[in-house]
RNA sequence: GUCGGAGUGGCGGAAUUGGCAGACGCGCUAGACUAAGGAUCUAGUGCCCGUUAAGGGUGUGGGGGUUCAAGUCCCCCCUCCGACACCA
């Protein structure tokens, strides 16, 4: 079928011509093009490029361009036409760019793993995989409507078994590896084994390699890898028989499904070392092309903080260790706070509240140990929220001191809520007078307040955190903080009690997750209980098909076990690791959605490879930068929601294939760009309820549903607001190409913006007036003349272009809109058979925006061949000067007349010519000129008094 | 609270490096075509003054500054959106 409509098949009449280009003919034309590019693979991109398919006659090196969007979530729920935008957006792009000669790759995939298609077994007995493909082939038969120009043959969903065969077969090359801080990178766990038993390497459990059994030498590698087990708390329901993940757990901690109590209980899950990687991280970012503000993100987030490590003597034989970034306080110290779950705190707990304990310091209890007791359980109970809403200082006094090593002064010691386990050592030195933190919890608590930094005079604040010279503070009196925290650390270091630390806020990625609809780990336990890898060759280890969603009760005893647990045939295998033929227990977790999404770009390079996860020449072909940069794709648009989590995994990941060799460079996206969102207007009535927003009207300025008055917010599209509009619904009213153009018209790419559909109209007018201008609207032919167009109108579409190009480079396509609708809208006005050549050029530039339209137009213009594949309009660099031009002439900044000068005239002859103008002149009467500014090409101004 | 981003007509938004503010579109007004118009076409449209006009004033969240010239640069403030949230 690769005919183009030629009669519609809706009624006509005379006062609608046959081809008017409106909905029907819009659709019938839309998919026509769909169905015969698909037909001829017109965007098929071919991994050794043909060099000579695309290339003109102008000899020119081909780039490579890999555009990327962040593949969706396959939802049941289907699109909004918020979704598409950024897909749009990168379709345009790679359009543009394949016209300017780019070897462009640009596809799409899908993130299909994940909680709501096991959320949807569960309730309907329907395998996740059947639900998730069907959730596909809908998404992806909304998508081809919008004529996207993706290369589907490399499409790839992280479900499918060819793909996540390479996700696992990534994790095991994570787990066989370890971080060698000395070389700065990963490397292969065996060169850790030579290196351990060459006594190179110190163990980290201080044994020698020489005197371990087998056993502890695979605990000691273990304790190496980059995939390692770690204990973590999971959110374990018993009445379900499974484990949730947080979101499924109600703020009163129970189970949303079914109302069942759940309990926190630790479980062996895998870790990976990120952590390693953190200044890795931190540092690259530096090299990447992404927005201040992501990179922020990305910084704040991985937190990376200098400071010291200070070790305090205590009345038991522990000491406490703090960090802090502060050691040039060190003499302000007037308390120790530590985390209530703090190891050293039971040991530090004395038996007797000391004499002169204040009461406020013992919670009311009548010793320390009830009083921890009962400040542990307060703090269990309350929910996060309550912590982040109530920040007035609690806490409870140990009945114990420790030492501050600089002064020997005794403090004492106290637990309280506001110091985190989680970061630096779950300790903090409280420093009031520097912290206001300290200074809140020490007026609460009526503790002693030591100034170290002398505040100026006129400071009226509590705790000072401003720079200024140390007091209070011995050999540190006089320096400024910089200095002060240097000579601090000097004398820990020299004394012993401490050292130079840097601590990060990002923690070590737990990859576990209790579901079903993961990626299975390639891990097998023996009976020594430690973990071992599944043999390369034996990939994938396939999800066990048959299910039971039937919920089974245990009770609260039991362990916690995930969904997998209950396919009992599949949790044992068999496999020869070594010692012959024998039995093992399978990783019963299976991995996070994060897993699949880290690293799918690179098997868009080589989606059918099943030798190796990707070729590694087509890897370097795509993925290294020809100027020398780090290479990655080129450009990877996604929404911000995405800034940290996702882009931090796969940066990781990246690096550790790097590491091993793997990859070519050691980052994944060289430039990255956040899509804005699409909001739309959302009607509350008087009770607050959203009222379906399609059906309100606006009168002067209010807003009426039913006749009955409703206010107005913004939000998300979605069914929850009754504000959704569906591409269908634009499909049927205007056709894609007037939608895709409306998206791209509405604003730039990265802000977002309100969905009105009363405007999409003037979209749809712009594409009836290019087409009415070139074709016959009553028999569909042509109207274009083979005349040499007008040297005004040749000039007005070379200046289009040159703008077009420059705004398509930049991804401001509103603004490229504009200007081809100002070209467009001199050809209306002109009314005059547009000229062939200036016909073609508008319909090249329209290409990229609205493909099917710009096909139909380009073979009834009698072109030959796709639009996709002609090269976009060159600007003549000629053409882009007039000879004179009309500058406008200000006095005293403001505009007074205006005069016609030669483009090339020099100041002097354009300030001759403004000051000869008869309004100036006129103006000017009886005034002195001070000063005359001339900006050749641009304006002129005459400063009078 | 800290960090990041943004405030331009009734609305969405233009305005490479300081150089004609409001391109382009929606909406609105008037007109044309029409049996009809929620289709299409033409013209106008920041606000104020000016009967039309000519012209003038004013105008990019507020205040100050630099400059011949500021939406754009600098300082202070306000508002909105987003992220993090007791990170020692």
């Amino acid at each position: 079928m690769n005919r183009s409509p030629s009669t519609p098949d809706h009624e006509t009449d005379d006062s609608h011509p046959a081809f008017r280009y409106d909905a029907h003919l819009a659709e019938r034309i839309e998919t026509d093009w769909q169905e015969r590019w698909a037909n001829e693979n017109t965007y098929r991109v071919s991994n050794l490029p043909p060099v000579e398919e695309y290339r003109d006659s102008v000899a020119e090196k081909r780039q490579k361009l890999f555009v990327m969007d962040m593949f969706p979530y396959p939802s049941g729920a289907g699109l909004h036409v918020g979704h598409p935008l950024g897909y749009i957006g990168t379709d345009v792009f790679a359009r543009y760019k394949r016209m300017r000669g780019y070897d462009v790759l640009h596809t799409m995939g899908y993130d299909a793993f994940g909680l709501p298609a096991e959320e949807h077994a569960r309730q309907t007995g329907e395998h996740p995989r059947v639900n998730t493909e069907k959730n596909i082939a809908n998404m992806q038969r909304q998508l081809d409507r919008l004529g996207l120009g993706h290369d589907k043959e490399r499409s790839i969903a992280t479900t499918d078994v060819a793909y996540y065969r390479w996700t696992q077969w990534i994790f095991l090359q994570i787990f066989q590896s370890w971080y060698d801080s000395e070389a700065g990178m990963a490397k292969p766990i065996s060169e850790l084994e030579e290196r351990l038993s060459a006594g190179q390497l110190v163990t980290k459990n201080g044994h020698p390699w020489s005197g371990m059994t087998e056993v502890e030498r695979r605990e000691e590698l273990d304790r190496w890898r980059l995939a390692y087990l770690g204990e973590a708390p999971v959110n374990w329901c018993p009445g379900l028989g499974t484990v949730l993940a947080n979101e499924e757990v109600t703020a009163d901690g129970r189970s949303e499904r079914g109302n069942h109590p759940v309990f926190r209980r630790p479980m062996k899950q895998w870790m990976m070392r990120i952590t390693a990687y953190a200044d890795r991280l931190l540092e690259d970012l530096g090299s990447l092309d992404w927005t201040d503000s992501i990179k922020t993100m990305q910084r704040n987030w991985i937190g990376r903080s200098e400071g010291a490590e200070i070790a305090f003597e205590t009345a038991s034989d522990s000491v406490i260790k703090v960090f802090t970034t502060r050691p040039d306080t060190l003499f302000g110290t007037t308390a120790m706070v530590l985390a209530p779950e703090h190891p050293l705190v039971d040991e530090l707990i004395s038996d007797v509240w000391p004499e002169d304990t204040p009461a406020s310091w013992t919670g009311g209890a009548t010793s320390p140990r009830e009083a921890v007791e009962e400040y542990r359980r307060l703090v269990s109970e309350l929910s996060d929220l309550e912590r982040q809403e109530n920040r007035s200082k609690t806490g409870v006094y140990l009945g114990s001191h420790c030492v501050v090593p600089v002064n020997d002064k005794e403090i004492p010691v106290f637990i309280a809520d506001y110091v985190l386990m989680g970061y630096g050592t779950g300790a903090v030195m409280s420093v009031p007078g520097q912290d206001q933190r300290d200074w809140d919890f020490a007026t609460t608590f009526n503790i002693e307040i030591v100034r170290t930094v002398e505040p100026p005079e006129d400071f009226s604040g509590e705790a000072y955190v401003e720079d200024g010279p140390a007091i209070n503070s011995d050999f540190l009196n006089g320096l400024y903080i910089e200095e002060a925290k240097g000579s601090m650390i000097d004398w820990l270091e020299g004394s012993g009690n401490g050292e130079r630390t840097i601590t990060y806020k990002l923690r070590d990625w737990l990859f576990s997750r209790q579901r079903y609809w993961g990626e299975p780990f390639p891990i097998v336990f023996d009976e020594t209980g430690l973990a071992l890898a599944v043999p390369e060759s034996e990939l994938p280890i396939e999800l066990p098909e048959l299910m039971d969603w039937a919920p089974r009760s245990l009770d609260e005893e039991s362990e916690p076990e995930p969904p997998l647990g209950r396919a009992e045939e599949w949790a044992t295998a068999d496999y020869d690791l070594g010692e012959g033929q024998r039995s093992y227990r399978r990783e019963l977790n299976t991995m996070p959605q994060w897993a699949g999404s880290c690293w799918y770009y690179l098997r868009y390079l080589d989606p059918t490879n099943d030798e190796q996860f990707v070729d590694p020449a087509v890897e370097k072909y795509w993925m290294s930068s020809p100027d020398g940069g780090v290479g990655g794709v080129d450009l990877y648009v996604g929404g911000v929601e995405h800034a940290v989590l996702h882009l931090l995994y796969a940066r990781f990941w990246h690096k550790v294939l790097f590491d091993l060799g793997h990859v070519s460079g050691p980052e994944p996206f060289q430039r990255l760009y956040n899509q804005g969102y699409i909001q739309a207007a959302a009607y509350q009535d008087d009770r607050g309820i959203y009222v379906e927003a399609e059906k309100v009207v606006e009168e002067d300025g209010s807003f009426f549903y039913e006749g009955l008055p409703v206010s107005r917010s913004f939000g998300k599209m979605g069914k929850s607001l009754r504000n959704s509009v569906t591409p269908d619904d634009m499909y049927s009213a205007y056709g894609a190409d007037t939608l895709r153009l409306y998206e791209m018209f509405m604003g730039p790419l990265d802000q977002d913006r309100p969905w009105e559909t009363k405007s999409v109209i003037g979209s749809h007018r712009l594409l009836q007036r290019v087409w009415r201008n070139l074709i016959d609207e009553s028999t569909g032919m042509a109207t274009v003349v083979n005349d040499q167009p007008t040297e005004e109108l040749l000039r007005l579409t070379h200046r289009t272009i040159a703008a077009v190009d420059d705004a398509m480079e930049g991804l401001r396509f509103n603004s490229a809109i504009a200007r081809i609708t100002e070209l467009n809208n001199e050809l209306t006005r002109s009314a005059a058979p547009v000229p062939a050549e200036v016909a073609n050029s508008l319909i090249l530039m329209l290409s990229p925006l609205v493909p099917h339209i710009a096909e139909e137009l380009w073979q009834r213009l009698g072109n030959d061949g796709s639009v996709v594949h002609q090269r976009f309009p060159e600007a003549d660099e000629a053409l882009l000067v007039d000879e004179s031009i009309e500058i406008p002439v200000q006095i005293n900044g403001k505009v007074r007349s205006r005069v016609m000068v030669a483009t090339s005239a020099d100041p002097q002859t354009i300030e001759e010519a403004v000051l000869a103008d008869e309004r100036v002149t006129e103006l000017l009467a009886g005034k002195a000129i001070r000063k005359v500014i001339v900006i050749p090409g641009k304006m002129a101004n005459i400063v009078v008094s």
